[in-house]
DNA sequence: TGACAATGTTACCGATCCGTAACATTTATC
DNA sequence: GATAAATGTTACGGATCGGTAACATTGTCA
């Protein structure tokens, strides 16, 4: 006998979706099967999302309304101090790599995206473009004397030990990723 | 009417494979496809190659022979010198990164094989073990402070920009790796 | 030319997957 | 308890995909 209260269907779907997306990959796992990981059956989850596309639509909202509130939770953390939030940004990124049940999907679906003529793609890259804006500007008000180019090699970290957190696991150079982060930024501040 | 000498189908078939493998992913493409792209037909494949696994195999075998010789021709062209070595590989590889026909399908490849019990796993696993030590070896060899820590580095940026580079395209960070990569080196080395 | 191997063509099987129809069951609201 | 909405169950259709069988065609070499 399970104690959790059950959720309204449509979050269980929601929630076994980005799992398994995240996990499998898009193209990688059957509606069946997220119906059946949420203890729900495809006509359920049908009847919610128009087709798998949308499911993957609502999917990737979620996860970036989670990434705003993170955001924000970071700069209401260090009010004014845009290197300390840098710095928490390192800290909760190198979490979010290596953390189960992370926002990682946006990013990791976008790829499988792109050869696609998928709806959502659009919305993803207009994503990147926010994400990467407001990470130029809190560098640059950290004092960075390339804010662009530190972007590029945060950006380029991030991505990278998402990746090989995926391939490698524990073992891999995925779990230095904040040591290395770190040096970064403290040699782009210096 | 084609004025290029046509391959036997064998080689053909592989080439179209590397391709849309890379492109598309493993799951992302059908032998059909791959058949048909190297102007030949799936019987023929098949005779060739036992199963769609078996040729996915092969695939990742070419290249990481073209890998070796690529490491090889660093190491002649800069025959002692460690340093040049190390900053010659960082060229080549941003070179991969965003070259079209490269051996990126290796580790691309690598990630989808996780999660499936997939027969070319631990060939790739011992590839990037194989990768790592002599990267380690050769950044130590130029006089790394913390080699490891370097690899690290270098590991996370150049999976990264591959990753950036596939969702992102020409004007993503993934541009910008030679010119993060060389600071990192700078900064091991200095 | 004849014989044999390699390659191409067509059709098919079984499995999987997205999506839908029809009907049964539970849950909530009055 | 009655009614209606939401959810669950079963079955199916159409498409795709990995893989195979049978046969036709081409190329090669004696």
């Amino acid at each position: 006998m399970t104690v959790a209260v059950k959720c309204p269907p449509r979050e269980r779907i929601i929630d076994a979706a980005r799992d398994l997306f995240r996990k499998h990959g898009i193209k990688g796992i059957g509606v069946d099967a997220i119906a059946e990981a949420a203890d729900s059956n495809k006509m359920t989850l049908y009847r919610h999302f128009g087709s798998k596309d949308d499911l993957v639509f609502v999917c990737l909202k979620e996860a970036a309304a989670e990434a705003d509130a993170f955001w924000e939770g970071i700069k209401a953390a260090n009010p004014g101090d845009a290197k300390a939030q840098l710095r928490d940004w390192v800290r909760c990124a190198g979490e979010f790599v290596t953390v189960e049940h992370c926002n990682c999907e946006l990013l990791d679906a976008a790829a499988q995206l792109v050869e696609i003529d998928h709806p959502a793609r659009q919305f993803v890259e207009e994503l990147r473009n926010l994400y990467r804006v407001r990470l130029v500007e809190l560098c640059r008000a950290a004092g960075a004397a390339d804010a662009e180019l530190m972007v590029d090699a945060l950006t380029l970290l991030v991505e990278g030990a998402r990746t090989n957190w995926r391939s490698a696991g524990p073992g891999g150079a995925a779990t230095r990723f904040v040591k290395v982060a770190e040096m970064i930024v403290d040699d782009f501040l210096a």
